[in-house]
DNA sequence: GAGAATACATACGGAAGCGTATGGTAAGGA
DNA sequence: TCCTTACCATACGCTTCCGTATGTATTCTC
């Protein structure tokens, strides 16, 4: 990231983006408008016209924000390559329950209209899903097979978080269980 | 449906309705406005307001619509009552190979933000979740058995139109068979 | 401690959207 | 034929948003 040193009381690019990013998730794209990002953070266009050289300019800085947010996920997610493909799938599953999809939500929503987002989302769907096919074939399943249930793992994921669904963590460890059980099955 | 009789040049209640699903669908909300939506049909907005009270009353309207096309949509898959379980299950994999889910999509983004339209996509979402499960209960599957498949069904498929992939025809079917194999498999 | 650069404020013109008020026109019943 | 109802056009005031131009204050640099 580019270290802008924050003066006490003035605003670092680097606000602007986080806040927008909050902005676009916990009220949408029509947040996302020049005068009332001001308002949000105090400020007035002055600040935003020195940051950013247009409205759609920023937003595509907000998805490249938002890019490089996922790839420090994927940092935190680091399985230990050492162990079996079993075990690593299912950390896989404890660690997309533990983790907050809302951002993804709003992204995949503004990506629908706006192709830069949706190139990025594109991205990010794609390298998830190579991770989980390659689980698959790890553990001998065919190239078909394994295609099917990295879908099964991301798609349930995806439709998940899409519809809303909201269950203790616990009922969901349940049912990640089953889950498991059922993917790493062979005929 | 009422059935208002249309005159020759004019617009029916229903018109605006169905061209603002439309829009919604292939261009988002931020075309559901009074002017735009009246350029669209090449009028202006005297005719919006004889018909609707103000562009609220006109969101909520087009909900309903879409409302009552998921009840004709349900209609037409007419599974039979007396084939196997597994007969519907693979007939209703099949519906939703053929069914244009590009209304979905463009509710539920809208959803996220409309209360009006969450709820009502949250009575579709159970409607079809319960009718899952049922399958899998009469194919002899526990009670949670049940519902991971009934979700692993519908997950997949808001999760594969929500993200955007587009595969041939042929190439889903393969999948399906796959699929259903696995899903209506035994311990 | 004077100048340059940084970060923001203020003020403007203009587009687009909302909703109201009111006028106009065609079709149908009496 | 006249009157009513249904449907649409036009014109208005108001708000929100955009982007630019320009002024001001703070910090950095030397």
């Amino acid at each position: 990231m580019t270290e802008t040193k924050q003066k006490a009381g003035r605003l670092s690019r680097e606000i602007w983006l986080a806040e927008g990013l909050r902005a676009l998730v916990d009220s949408g794209l029509s947040e996302l408008k020049v005068e009332r990002m001001a308002r949000r953070l105090k400020v007035t266009k002055g600040s935003f016209y020195w940051h950013f050289k247009d409205n759609n300019a920023y937003l595509n800085d907000i998805v490249d924000y938002w890019l490089d947010l996922q790839e420090d996920i994927v940092l935190n997610f680091k399985a230990d390559p050492d162990s079996k493909p079993e075990q690593r799938l299912w950390d896989l599953l404890e660690f997309i329950r533990n983790k907050d999809s809302s951002t993804d939500v709003a992204i995949r929503a503004w990506a629908r209209f706006n192709p830069y987002a949706s190139k990025a989302v594109g991205q990010v769907d794609k390298t998830r899903l190579v991770y989980c096919q390659n689980l698959f074939t790890e553990m001998g399943f065919s190239k078909d097979e394994s295609i099917l249930r990295a879908r099964m793992i991301y798609f349930y994921q995806v439709g998940e978080y899409t519809i809303g669904l909201s269950e203790s963590k616990n009922r969901r460890l349940k049912l990640d269980k089953l889950r498991y059980e059922q993917l790493i099955r062979k005929k």
